[in-house]
DNA sequence: TGTAAAACCATAAAATCCCATAATTTGATT
DNA sequence: AATCAAATTATGGGATTTTATGGTTTTACA
């Protein structure tokens, strides 16, 4: 699985429509299914995003942690009943649905933000604003990161 | 994995492309992906670079941190949303993203020094001040290097 | 039958491919 | 060590393909 790396800034058409950026769909194509998953962040204003593939390795790994765990319960809850699946047009677009887009306070351009095995869709602003933080906190902690 | 060494200086053209070192190349290729991952460097002007391999090994081992783990959240977001793949053309060149370049101050000429597992591109003569700095500095501390 | 969603078509800008050539390195032979 | 031939590497520019984006038509369906 390829990763999802750099950040694109897209536009919305006036009929919802974005198109996913090109290098991210390479990640994105799974043989039963062409598009992405999104939801809701947990913990940031933004909306998650995640290839089937990756969703169905999430099942599989809560699977393991037995049908008792509770944080467990509330976790695939969040996750399973959240997710979107959204399937790509031709040209590779997906309308992101109304209540993410006002979760992440995005209107007229979103920020496709790459994490590796997943993605975020962020409004552009707002996460140059975090990024900026972010930064500050390493170059504080100076955290001994190997590269 | 082998090493990278020595520096070149090599010019960007006018459409921004501008040949990785052949020594380097070598430990740039991937099963998957044929070229380099560069982002801008956090403590100096100049940017840095990386094998897909050893990114893949990064994301690797922040899957293993967990869902929830704050550091984790501010260094993969800068690093996974600021890298940029760039695949090699058929002789071996990549074009360097505008803001990379500003942030490094590069124009017409760049310089890839080697750092053992990674390397970085700099302004020539920005990296020539520093070099003479750090050994004036190496000269007053005498630090030893114990192999 | 009106409305939203999906499929279809079009285009400008950007990225990539392809071919050509200059410069450099290697290395083989004396 | 010197010379030359061959291979590799760096550089240049035109042609082609992708990509993001916009609009129009058709289909689903409530």
């Amino acid at each position: 699985m390829s990763l999802f790396l750099s950040s694109y800034e897209n536009r919305l058409d006036s009929k919802g429509r974005i198109s996913v950026p090109a290098s991210f769909r390479t990640s994105l194509n799974n043989d039963r299914f062409a598009g992405v998953v999104l939801y809701r962040s947990f913990t940031h204003n933004c909306i998650e995003g995640l290839s089937m593939t990756r969703m169905e390795q999430l099942a599989a790994a809560t699977d393991k942690m037995g049908v008792f765990d509770n944080s467990l319960d509330d976790l695939s809850a969040l996750l399973f009943a959240d997710a979107r699946p959204l399937a790509f047009d031709v040209t590779g677009r997906i309308v992101i649905p109304n209540d993410l887009l006002k979760h992440a306070n995005i209107h007229d351009t979103a920020l496709f933000v790459g994490r590796g095995n997943s993605f975020q869709i962020w409004n552009p602003d707002a996460f140059r604003k975090i990024q900026e933080k972010s930064l500050e906190n390493l170059r504080a902690e100076r955290p001994s990161l190997i590269i």
